[in-house]
DNA sequence: GATGAATGAGTCTTCATTCAT
DNA sequence: CATGAATGAAGACTCATTCAT
């Protein structure tokens, strides 16, 4: 007769394949449906039967609700960065590979759209913003460094590197949000025109 | 016969001056609870609770919460539009203009740093999204102006207008929840770094 | 300096003119929402308001939403019993009389349709079953009274008259439910049908 | 990509034995509840206290505190006209057929005595009184067959058949309400009192 | 007398979470 | 492992009634 053991919590679970595949399923279908609705008015209830699933399940994989909701955010920052590490590497000018994030960010958020909702709704929130925050804190990290270099190179203007790729982020994620999640433009152009405006502002005039 | 009457519903009713200021009293205060504790999760009880008020008197000035929210969105850009109206109409260069307007959104985000968040939330829910929306595209059609004047004048490269106008509106926005939000800094300084980026990029180097 | 003096309760105080009427226009407009709406749904705001008058109004002719329901009962039922006397005095044969009574009832309840309806929510509820009982009991002792006459002077079978009695009055409000009410027929041919069924039956074939 | 499914909604669930008779229990539980109370003044909270469980059960059973009416209507208008068509298929005279309506009718009731309240109820407010009067004509739509076949057969005087309908209707149904619901009497004698009355009317002679 | 404002207990309903089977 | 059922705290909102002006 076996001895009664404490079931292993939700997230710190061994799974098999077929475990892993469920709980991605889960997160991909709540994922979007936290998109299409928010996250609050989107219950457990609703993502179960979407599913097709009882309640047990979701409780297997996930220990609440809040958890499900910052494992997408974690990994959807994660995923980013691998991304953004990709198209990164490959330059040694610091000005190129800034170049380089841009597109990889940009052609990421085009195959995730629904995801930048997400991320705006997570900001807003003392619950959720820590941890994204702390992600972006890394991609952010990156940046500077880049800049840094720029700067040191004498390609990019003596300015505070914190600014300066603040002011790179926020042109990419908004005309991410515009052009790509509002209005469905390719994720290329919209690249080019971040890049471009970061580069030469409204005034520049070089070829 | 008479025929019944349709009671003057909350968001209808002709206040007395004590109304018109519970009432705002209510907006403002809400409009602080939603923004540290997020909308969904701050409720109706705390709200009248924090005022020290019965729960009738918040559905005597409302019609529910969502009302209020849609009621403190409003006026929030209604503020702002009127701010960067008075900040732009005094020159006539085009990008002077879009400089005084970048400096007024500053000013004002900076004097209602809990709005920033509000926004950020009502951008990611679709009961919300769409008055958000109908607000900001008169701001946007405002820079898009003074964008074209620009171009027609030599004083801005000849760029799709409604680009540069986003990305504008990107590094504004983004540097303000940084550097006003979460750090602090003075609104002129963060205005300034957002001009100078917006103008030259990262490799203008104009004196 | 006078000294204060006890309000006297709404429901014993001397009226004006004026506020006689008041309280009658309360009576008339409530009555018609409560027929429309259920006593329920309707609210003593939506009262005040339909009128457009404040509270204050209501709380001065009537201590509570539900005396005044009383009162428009007990009103009802009175005039209601009214005529019926005014038809039923005018002969001494006791089935006329109380073909009379038939005719009396029908003719009421068509100029007060829309009280066919609280009598029958009046019935359905413990708080009003009791008053309603006690005015109802009024005119059940009238025809029975007649019925027993009948019965002495060999005019009505020899029946339990009680039953004989509510027999009556099921066919007469019913009749009058359906062909009145929800049908607008003219009374008078309601009232034949009503006194031709009670008189003779499915089977009668007296001329 | 997967369309989000629509849940089942209470009313739709597919039930286990245990889950069917958790519902009958609500079903007759708050019907009693509502037949002493009245609908309105009888809560969802008092309905799942009486019943020892929590308040989820309600709404997992049923969508709504109204659509819980309803059903109960549904349901107890269904049975009666059950029980009416057992006894009448058993004739083939018309009135005999009639009378066994009647019959079951009055049966009926007298197991179900505290529906007959309900049923009141229900025809006073707009909400509920056209499924109450949908099931209704059905019954009446059966009697107006008997009683023109009763006409045709010569057994029932030429008079117009849902007027003689609705009579019967009435006397049946207040003889049940005064006889059975505030008196106790037993149904039988009721029944034949009723039967009598339709039959003769209160001058008939007949052995 | 009358009004707009306020009260707060009470209503229906939802939903994250847990449990028995 | 999985499901249907259950829990109950908490939420948005209503409304009869009262009060200050």
């Amino acid at each position: 007769m076996e001895s009664p053991v404490d079931a292993p919590s939700a997230d710190a679970r061994r799974l098999t394949q077929r475990g892993k595949d469920r709980r991605r399923q889960l997160m991909d279908y709540a994922a979007r449906r936290f998109a299409e609705n928010g996250y609050h008015p989107t219950s457990v209830a609703e993502i179960v039967q979407g599913m097709g699933v009882g309640k047990g399940v979701f409780y297997w994989y996930f220990s609440s609700k809040e958890e499900l909701f910052q494992e997408i955010l974690r990994e959807a920052q994660t995923d980013l960065r691998r991304r953004q590490q990709q198209h990164v590497r490959e330059s040694d000018d610091p000005v190129t590979r800034i170049e380089g994030g841009i597109r990889a960010t940009m052609e990421w958020l085009a195959e995730h759209r629904h995801l930048i909702g997400l991320f705006q709704f997570a900001a807003s929130e003392d619950r959720f913003a820590p941890s994204l925050r702390r992600g972006q804190d890394v991609s952010v990290a990156d940046v500077v460094r880049h800049v840094k270099e720029g700067i040191v190179a004498g390609r990019i203007r003596d300015t505070d590197p914190l600014v300066v790729t603040h002011a790179i982020l926020g042109v990419t994620n908004h005309l991410a949000r515009v052009f790509l999640f509002e209005r469905n433009e390719p994720p290329e152009l919209v690249a080019e025109a971040a890049i471009t405006f970061c580069r030469d502002g409204i005034l520049g005039s070089r070829t």
